[in-house]
DNA sequence: GGTCACCTAGTTCTTTCGGACTATAGAGGC
DNA sequence: GCCTCTATAGTCCGAAAGAACTAGGTGACC
């Protein structure tokens, strides 16, 4: 309580952030320090003012709140930026995070859990509005709905074929690891792309990838 | 309040599951319909009892609760599986939202959090121990740490080139769609292949997927 | 004016891919 | 037994990829 919790508004309704402001200067130990009314005078503020936390609103004309984070966090990465926001789509939620957000708070939330949420952000947690939790869930499932042999029933050789030209291998590679001839991994491999619908093993590789077969990092 | 929510624990300490039922059977809302040592006999008895929710242990001998996870929701992908562990491993978590879980709850919470829970359960809700929200964001954080232009230092064009290839798309299409000739294409990659220190297209391709550039879904 | 990075484009050559074939052998279903 | 699916392996050929060169045009920097 001695030193307060350094914040920087960045909102595009001046209305709204005044709200916050005195609901935030109610209590000791918040400190309102700075405001801004688009994505790009924020991250210039942030930049000067250094705050200890960013209330960052999505949708502002000019530089959108996604974009200003990436900025922020950039020059300064100790800070911690929450999202406050209508949107419930759940994309913005996970670019948000993908990007290093601390929170992302629905503005429906009442006063205590925002004074509360942006306490537990402090102590490096990360804050979710209860009802984004949901949506959260619904977006990190979708990445892996498949299990490594589940893929467009594939043959269990065809997965680890699969899972070879995920680590980037080339057919002769391939070949060499599995044991096989050079001729058998292309066949299998023929087979791949054509259940999976796809044109050439870049998009096979790719496939495989994004649900979830590779465990790659074998190359950096 | 009329019919009651209708429960199974899977979990091998017996002490534990009696505990929570005589907890749960203290509300009129829930029912413990059944109970399960191990997963295995906890995937037959969901079979059997068709229950509303199944309280599902992570660690257990025998079949693993991830493992039965996947097979009661195999048999019944209308009931709620909630796991109910001492495991904070936000790979798990991941592991077990990716398999479909309704809910994550650590064994620390107090009573009233599992009630409420569970209830929310029942609304196709998702449920998330506190203490994981910030484990579960990080997990989700980490495929993306770099931006599209981050990329190694690759130069503008290089960028575009590979996100290009990240689409699967072949030299000559590259070349096409970038309005270039195809050497031009063959001369970039090979830079993008050097700075990346990989070996091949493939690669390549991987490694843009794996950092966030790419938003391909072009090819089903 | 010189240097450097970047984008462009070409040639030549070897290797790799990808498709179209054929063919054998084992497992499992009917 | 027959049939299908899977895995294996081979040949042949054209297309694509990739490596090794040269080289012109731009714009930035000093």
């Amino acid at each position: 309580m001695v030193t307060p919790i350094r914040i920087l508004l960045v909102d595009d309704h001046t209305l709204f952030r005044s709200g916050i402001r005195l609901l935030l200067q109610r209590n000791h130990d918040f400190e309102v320090i700075g405001e801004a009314a688009d994505g790009l005078e924020g991250v210039k503020r942030a930049k000067e003012l250094k705050p200890d936390i960013v209330l960052l609103d999505l949708h502002m004309p000019g530089l959108s709140g996604l974009d200003a984070l990436g900025l922020i966090l950039q020059e300064s990465p100790a800070c911690h930026v929450v999202l406050l926001t209508v949107s419930e789509d759940a994309d913005d939620l996970a670019l948000a995070f993908k990007k290093g957000a601390a929170g992302y708070l629905l503005k429906n939330i009442d006063a205590d859990y925002l004074l509360e949420s942006l306490r537990k952000v402090m102590q490096s947690d990360a804050v979710i509005s209860p009802e984004m939790t949901a949506k959260l869930v619904a977006s990190f499932r979708k990445p892996e709905p498949l299990a490594a042999s589940e893929i467009k029933k594939l043959t269990p050789r065809e997965g680890e074929m699969l899972a070879q030209l995920a680590l980037g291998l080339s057919n002769k590679e391939i070949a060499r690891k599995l044991d096989v001839a050079e001729s058998t991994v292309k066949i299998h491999l023929q087979s791949i792309l054509k259940k999976l619908g796809v044109n050439n093993r870049v998009q096979a590789a790719i496939y495989a990838v994004e649900h979830g077969l590779s465990d790659s990092k074998s190359f950096q």
